[in-house]
DNA sequence: TGACTCTATGCCGGATGTGACATAGAGTTG
DNA sequence: CAACTCTATGTCACATCCGGCATAGAGTCA
């Protein structure tokens, strides 16, 4: 497990304020939200592709900007069924969503930061 | 929409006994039980290859053999959380699960039914 | 500064998912 | 038939997730 990944689970909250806690999610847990963010990456990127505030996407969707906002938080309240079905909504099909989960989040060589430093360290 | 895709939405107790409820369901929502039929067969087949039985797979997730047999049949309380997390405990990464999902059922040119008919129609 | 837009975070009542249990169906073995 | 194994289905108390609302942060514009 790389401090980067770490890093990009503490950013999300998901209750891995530690490193103690941290250590309690099995490999499962881990795979299951970095699959989440991966998700919760794929939706901000295609809802900012369409032009969409988060308020319009959540008119889309039938629901509120809060969610939406957890949702592309990869907020540990937020479920990939929500995700997905969001994703869909979008107009993404189970196949291109799939494709985006699978190969990294990296932008086409564009070293852009993530995020990561939002949260203060302590 | 096919008929035998709405067949196998019905095998599946989706609430959609009539087709009355079935048109009430919106494409994403059609997307997504199809994704969880999907992944449910990837959980069964990635199963049985281990040789593990519903109870030994519950264990290995902490969970109850009911809850197994509901995932591995789409069932409309099982969520997609649960079941990714699962496909994680048995082995499978992130990217093979997206892989499995996002191409059709059938296992490399050995035509073997995968179900369907088992659910008596009536 | 204030007004406006977009996004982030906390909370709450109600809806949905969860594990556990009971029980039944289907198949095998004796 | 009984006894056993594996799977399917229904139910329930409890936990989690949901939409909605309030509010705060960050940025722009005048």
């Amino acid at each position: 497990m790389k401090k980067s990944k770490l890093n990009r689970l503490r950013a999300a909250g998901w209750s891995v304020g530690g490193v103690r806690e941290f250590l309690e999610l099995s490999d499962e847990d881990v795979a299951l939200i970095e699959l989440k963010l991966a998700v919760a990456d794929v939706i901000r990127r295609t809802r900012q592709r369409r032009e969409l505030t988060q308020t319009g996407l959540a008119k889309l969707i039938g629901s509120s900007q809060s969610r939406v906002a957890k949702m592309e938080a990869g907020d540990s309240s937020v479920s990939l069924d929500l995700m997905f079905r969001t994703a869909f909504s979008l107009g993404l099909s189970a196949s291109e969503v799939s494709k985006l989960i699978a190969k990294p989040r990296q932008a086409r060589g564009s070293a852009k930061k993530v995020g990561g430093a939002r949260t203060s360290a302590g």
